[in-house]
DNA sequence: TCTTTGGTAGTACAACCGTACTACCAAAGG
DNA sequence: CCTTTGGTAGTACGGTTGTACTACCAAAGA
């Protein structure tokens, strides 16, 4: 029985190859043919290593759901040690902006997935629609660890900020996206609205 | 020479037809032969009334974006009178979450064809790009005036402010449309960060 | 060495797309 | 009356899509 070929790392590559197609061309010039090219593959392949194209979908969905949770953990990582809280919620609201050309592809392939997601019941059941959800209870514990530890004011709602805060991270990464702010811009702004919840330790 | 038929209305209630579609089962559900049958037309009226699909589109999209603006017009209006900086201010917001079946169709829609826009040329130089620039500068006007009038304090910035709500409310309205917030709960944390921002006059 | 089998390539097919085309109809102007 | 013409319907065509299918190849086990 010859095995050649790592499936594993065969998935990925094809499913990189889509997420580039989805990321310069749109979720809809994604095709069996169009991926197929892209990895440098037959079609056939993309077939035998994927049932449907639907499957394909959602094994590129669930790829980049862990590519862009992988990117949080290594922004939180990178935010300083040991982690602050306003460290630790600023890395993950940053994340949400498409700073380079990576998180560019990945924002806009999440939202067009998303928006899919809408009017399709089989995308609307995957779990990735849980992960803004884990955000925000995460968010939310992080602001109510920041009051407890006084670096937040006591009266402040931490679901309403936490779940606000998601919001407006996700509009300006929508509006970097649509060219209607720059990436340094939106940050600026998330900065702002930062510091009147959980001011930077020094300055 | 017969002439029984007013093309303005005729490509309005085509148009319409699209939006329902779209609004029911996306973007990519459209095509000359759904949008016909959704119409109660033959194909060949859709193509008599709209050279391409292209066509149909495009004016689709700008009918619209006339259609979300006499929404936030008529808010506007409904907000009391005299109105205030506070009730304007909300309204413009709030037109954002999709709080009723027409403004979801809307808010879906209009986010499925600003992800196509991204890779898409010729939607993205459409004016309907421009409209969140001009409720940019709308916002950041009203909350300057609400500084003035001392009903905001006068240490906001009024640009990040508008800017940073704009994004919220946008945001708050994908999440619903995502089912990950009720449209109840999304207008809540709107009105908790504009108390804290341009309080009401009375409560 | 021969046979089994994981992997690859090419092709064919039914369905659907946008659109061009022709034919038809009914009302208005001569 | 008849002819012109705005509007409608049906059909056909070239192209693309997802997928099923067959053939082929090379390596491992007997």
């Amino acid at each position: 029985m010859p095995k050649l070929a790592d499936h594993g790392q065969r998935r990925v590559q094809i499913a990189e190859a889509l997420l580039r197609i989805a990321g310069s061309s749109g979720l809809h010039a994604v095709t069996m043919r169009s991926v197929a090219a892209e990895a440098g593959f037959s079609v056939s392949v993309v077939q035998y290593y994927f049932e449907s194209k639907e499957k394909l979908l959602l094994f590129a969905l669930r790829y980049l759901a862990r590519r862009v949770s992988e990117r949080v953990e290594a922004r939180i990582r990178a935010s300083g040690s040991p982690p602050t809280s306003r460290g630790v919620i600023e890395a993950v609201l940053a994340q949400a902006l498409p700073t380079d050309a990576e998180s560019r592809t990945f924002h806009l392939v999440y939202t067009a997935y998303a928006v899919l997601s809408v009017t399709d019941p089989a995308l609307a059941a995957q779990p990735f629609m849980a992960a803004p959800d884990e955000m925000r209870a995460f968010l939310t514990d992080r602001i109510r660890a920041a009051q407890s530890a006084g670096e937040a004011s006591p009266d402040l709602d931490a679901h309403a900020e936490a779940t606000g805060l998601l919001a407006m991270s996700a509009g300006l990464g929508t509006s970097v996206l649509l060219g209607q702010v720059t990436a340094g811009d939106a940050l600026s702004i998330l900065r702002y609205h930062l510091d009147r919840i959980v001011p930077e330790p020094e300055t």
